[in-house]
DNA sequence: ACTTTTGTTAACCATTTGGTTAAATTATAT
DNA sequence: ATATAATTTAACCAAATGGTTAACAAAAGT
């Protein structure tokens, strides 16, 4: 008997009912009765489709990751000019986080609390980018004196930190500079757009 | 009989214990027997001396977080022109962070998961550091011509990204270049210098 | 029709965990 | 010296928590 795929709107209310409570709360603080309540359904199907709370974990988790990381490539295998491809990746990575707005705070938050669970999952499961030919790249613009001299690691550094830092400290942000939702979302919108251009700026000749 | 001092040396104990654990695994990841073990006292004594896991961890969160927060006042507060201002803010907040690489972690972590808390927290005992008089240096700087168009608040997202999401990202970074720790530090050395140099070449006229 | 598989529930269980207590030990004051 | 206060320990406790079980209901196969 084949497992047909069934009405999965339980396993998909329970991966959603997960979702919201781990990326919150994180793997340790999450209580598995909360998130059976969330999903609506009782405890005891969460270990019906998803053995246990390290399993639903995880499943979580590599969703999680998989949005995120895959999108690396965008910078880093692309084979455009070296400002387009700064200007594509900002754009790119911004739209992911704009949907997703707790995803790296959550999956930065488990790879400092449990790095040997990520470290193993990354290898396995993740076809991991690798920036070489993006590093490259700078090091021979730098040589053809076309851009600044600075360090490949370092712009790289610059432009995922100003991409993604944002989302990471949007609380942070709101509650010193006194921002709501609304006006947020405006400084993510303005930030899409320029952000690619402080950084050519940065290293433009 | 007032509380005198005493031998403070099992408190000490307690808070380098807590600091360690609470940092890498969280409020909820870390259990008050390992906190004990850490710090090799009887666990009862941690409930002597700080109540409860919620004050105990409130004591190191706020430390903590005093570390970090006030030294924003540097570029907030200072009446430096604006390019030394920044200098300034980068390298002082990198030393803050190379002596205690997790800490911007773990407070960032603590405001995701539990915000009511951290707020709380904040206003009360705080002194929060308003950004406003730093914002407005900036446009006048605009204004006056002396740097190029940008909104005060999209470069002080720039300066504080580039400065603190390097400490953040450092499992994955090191993972996806492959920096052993030393390489990572001298990437630290390096960027302390440089980073500030790279907002400014951005915003230079 | 009826048998078998799949999905769901309520009640239960073992362990972990934060927290307490009462007694013992050490320091402090008189 | 001795009474008093502060510190420390081992044993204990109640609640929370992840996980299981056995019975039941609904689909699916024959």
């Amino acid at each position: 008997m084949v497992k047909v795929a069934k009405d999965n709107s339980t396993e998909e209310k329970i991966l959603e009912a997960a979702r919201k409570i781990f990326v919150h709360k994180g793997m340790t603080g999450a209580r598995m009765q909360e998130i059976a309540d969330a999903a609506g359904i009782n405890k005891a199907m969460l270990h019906y489709y998803f053995r246990n709370k390290e399993m639903l974990f995880e499943t979580i988790f590599s969703q999680a990751a998989q949005k995120l990381f895959p999108q690396l490539n965008i910078i880093f295998e692309s084979d455009l000019p070296l400002f387009e491809k700064i200007e594509n990746f900002v754009q790119a990575y911004m739209d992911v986080m704009i949907e997703n707005p707790y995803l790296p705070m959550f999956v930065l938050t488990e790879m400092h609390q449990n790095p040997e669970r990520f470290y193993k999952k990354m290898k396995g499961e993740m076809n991991f980018p690798k920036p070489d030919k993006f590093l490259a790249q700078i090091e021979k613009e730098v040589k053809r004196g076309t851009i600044k001299r600075i360090s490949p690691l370092q712009l790289l550094m610059n432009i995922i930190s100003g991409t993604i830092f944002p989302f990471i400290a949007k609380p942070m942000f709101q509650m010193h500079i006194g921002l709501d939702e609304l006006q947020f979302r405006q400084f993510i919108t303005q930030r899409k757009k320029e952000y690619a251009g402080f950084v050519i700026d940065a290293i433009r000749k």
